[in-house]
DNA sequence: TCCTGTGAAGCAATTCACAGCT
DNA sequence: AGCTGTGAATTGCTTCACAGGA
């Protein structure tokens, strides 16, 4: 069976809720609860898990531990993932200091960069390197995510580099893309800041003026 | 007519791609060039720009400058944007330091946080009030977008204070589902970065190893 | 009664295929 | 010949409606 898109972007936000709950305390909850929670509808939550099997009880709804671990185990969510960020500017420094990365199992490893202010120093506590080393530390550190953010101008310089590490998918933030000449298939995801902003400002326009 | 909401993020990247053009000095395009730089396909490029006119030339395809034009009289972006951010943390105070946002007309007016030590300072130029402050500076400003920045546990503190003012639209960097109380329409755009890296994580381990 | 799980129906988005312009 | 613009066909996603278990 095919398995939406959508439903995989779901998938993530109801395990981020049930992690919610689960401190929280909550031992159930119901399809109509969990939509509430995550901007969606019973009908919805229901048909994405059903995608992967029944976890629910009938007349009594969803067990929150129980259905939290099936959906990390869905994710591969409850494995350990070594993460690389290039570019140790503001943003890349910034997310180096997210906490919600390692909370969850992914562990940043190494910092890339060219400045050689910032190379061989640490930045909390993340070793940073020149990124001609990028392949030879992805390698050595076992990382399979890189974090892209650079500025505009240097994403040409990476692409090559990115395309000829092992690394198996990206998160990009640079409002480029990406372009790996490579024969592997590697998985991009984009989070393009300015992008989002345009679509609120389109739907502010069309909300609130007509 | 109604225009589906993944055309309107398209848009946004075709706008984007544009600028880069222009930048470049290029000054024609086709639907297939386009589709080759923005991750999709030329007809869907034609069928996106047909909700809102004929902007090529049969044959010739479109006059870059021109669609750029269009194009962003149509996202509301060539006007300017006045911008707070709540959070003045180190994602917060990376995306005050984002040039993209300025040079596409999104103004970061203000910064609010609750730490003593922050607040009547200017972090990147941009003045950083208390958070209570927030409903009387956006009135001042004509902020219309908030950036909402700030640690899991201080969302619920600032959803009824961003409830009762007057913004019109929110990216919303925490990785809850914020709860606003109000009658008023609110935009409301997440960025859930966790989320991405469990969906590259899916995508990984089901193009990879299977 | 309350809530799950799921075929079937309905709706939305994408892709096809081609007419028509230059 | 080359490329746009667009109805029609297709594919994909969501919602409906209800059978069935506790």
């Amino acid at each position: 069976m095919n398995i939406p898109f959508a439903t995989i972007e779901r998938l993530a936000i109801y395990v981020r809720c049930l992690r919610h709950l689960k401190e929280r305390g909550v031992k159930k909850i119901s399809s109509y609860e969990m939509a509430e929670h995550t901007r969606t509808t019973p009908e919805q939550v229901r048909k994405d898990l059903s995608y992967f099997g029944k976890f629910g009880k009938t007349g009594e709804g969803y067990d929150v531990e129980a259905l939290l671990k099936k959906l990390e185990k869905i994710l591969k969510t409850k494995r350990k993932w070594n993460v690389a960020i290039i570019g140790a500017g503001s943003l890349g420094t910034a997310l180096s200091k997210y906490k919600g990365f390692k909370e969850v199992g992914y562990d940043v490893k190494a910092m890339f960069d060219i400045d050689p202010e910032k190379i061989n120093k640490k930045i909390n506590g993340i070793p940073v390197y020149h990124i001609e080393k990028f392949g030879e530390v992805v390698d050595k550190e076992n990382i399979e995510i890189a974090i892209v953010a650079v500025p505009t101008e240097a994403v040409q310089d990476i692409e090559e580099i990115i395309a000829k590490s092992k690394v198996k998918g990206i998160l990009n933030f640079a409002p480029v893309t990406l372009n790996l000449k490579t024969r592997r298939k590697i998985v991009v995801l984009d989070v393009d800041l300015t992008q989002k902003l345009y679509i609120i400002s389109y739907l502010i326009k069309n909300k609130w003026e007509e």
